[in-house]
DNA sequence: TAGATTGTTAATCGATTAACAATC
DNA sequence: TAGATTGTTAATCGATTAACAATC
């Protein structure tokens, strides 16, 4: 099985939530030249990412959506549901624990940790608030794979640590702390500073390429 | 003067954190065998990255670490401050307004707009919220040109909209809509779902992997 | 049938990695 | 001086783009 390359991991639910609008809109099939148009991509690309997820298209029909749509969620494993613990409840925890976007996606946050104990045994969008200190036990009792971290920098490691004690596999991390964990145990990096430093170099060039239009 | 590759825009906010950590804990000068060590990195690719900024390093020696910081400051921008407007004050924005990492980003989010009458000249971490009928009037007078967008999926394109009628030359987009805006305007996509697919297809791989073993 | 679109193989492009001379 | 580390040129690797035969 080869791997699949991270830009069309990336591409994938970009797909899924146009074909979505799209089928809503009465669209039933669809060729790679019209996903690429509305996505600002090239047909070839299209084409060649949808031979990721084994769809078998027409020529001169193209694909047929809701078949597509079921290949590449089924290709993302959004059937089987991935279900996470996530650690420190602040405004950003807050604001995954609310996001409505992650059941289509097959990713459901089960329970919030925070060392705060004015949160503890509230609730978060039906989510329950718990101590950390049962971070370890229900992970296991659950079987968590998954640990999300949105807490304070400075805990960031500290946190890392409990997860891996407790047998989370991936940790999903919001902080800007490069975590050390075991190579066995997958970190996948958020990264505002990241996405911003793009954003504003790009900015830069076309305000200096205007500068000597003008 | 020739353009800098993306990866390495992405990775060079992540050298400068843990340079002002590596400072803080008293480092004086660093080689790119050290950087790379900490942020599992190759230290070739340290040092093709550190090139981009201009730095001059010592043989045998290293890099003087407060110099170093200060060439990636001045590089990405993080001197002359951009100032940004944020549109959609939920969850999300909430926590965006609220987010300290920025200032040190030279990034400076100076007021929110929400269609929520209910929210209307509230504070949020000092930052007002506005009507959006002033956006444009306000951008305008403030020379504002970066928009973030985290209002719900529905009326990302309206907002959008609105930005770039505004003089918005960079939109910041939290939403999983792919905008529609000139091909003059910027922007930079925030994808939830791109980053999860990443993350659940490596856990399953692993699995997948560690059953075989089994 | 003619023409549009797929599936796939080849060419290009860009980023990472390797190699090595320069130098403190 | 000897050895570690930089700066830079060359080689590799992987993703994107191009080309084109197959086919509905």
């Amino acid at each position: 099985m080869k791997t699949t390359p991270i830009p069309v991991l990336k591409r994938l639910p970009m797909y899924y939530d146009f074909l979505a609008n799209y089928y809503q809109q009465g669209g039933e099939t669809i060729s790679c030249t019209q996903i690429a148009d509305h996505l600002n991509l090239t047909s070839i690309q299209v084409r060649k990412d949808m031979a990721f997820t084994g769809i078998i298209g027409k020529p001169k029909v193209g694909y047929v959506v809701t078949e597509l749509q079921q290949k590449i969620a089924n290709f993302l494993g959004w059937n089987n549901i991935n279900e996470a613990f996530l650690v420190g409840v602040g405004h950003l925890g807050n604001a995954l624990l609310s996001f409505e976007g992650f059941s289509k996606l097959g990713f459901k946050i089960v329970a919030g940790f925070d060392a705060d104990s004015s949160k503890i045994d509230s609730t978060v969008h039906g989510i329950k608030i718990m101590p950390i200190s049962k971070f370890k036990n229900l992970a296991q009792r659950m079987k968590i794979h998954i640990g999300i971290i949105t807490t304070p920098a400075l805990v960031a490691q500290e946190t890392a640590d409990i997860m891996v004690d407790s047998g989370i596999l991936a940790i999903w991390n919001f902080t800007d702390i490069p975590l050390k964990v075991p190579e066995s145990v997958i970190v996948q990096q958020e990264n505002l500073a990241s996405s911003l430093s793009i954003l504003s170099n790009r900015l830069s060039k076309n305000l200096k390429g205007n500068a000597h239009v003008a």
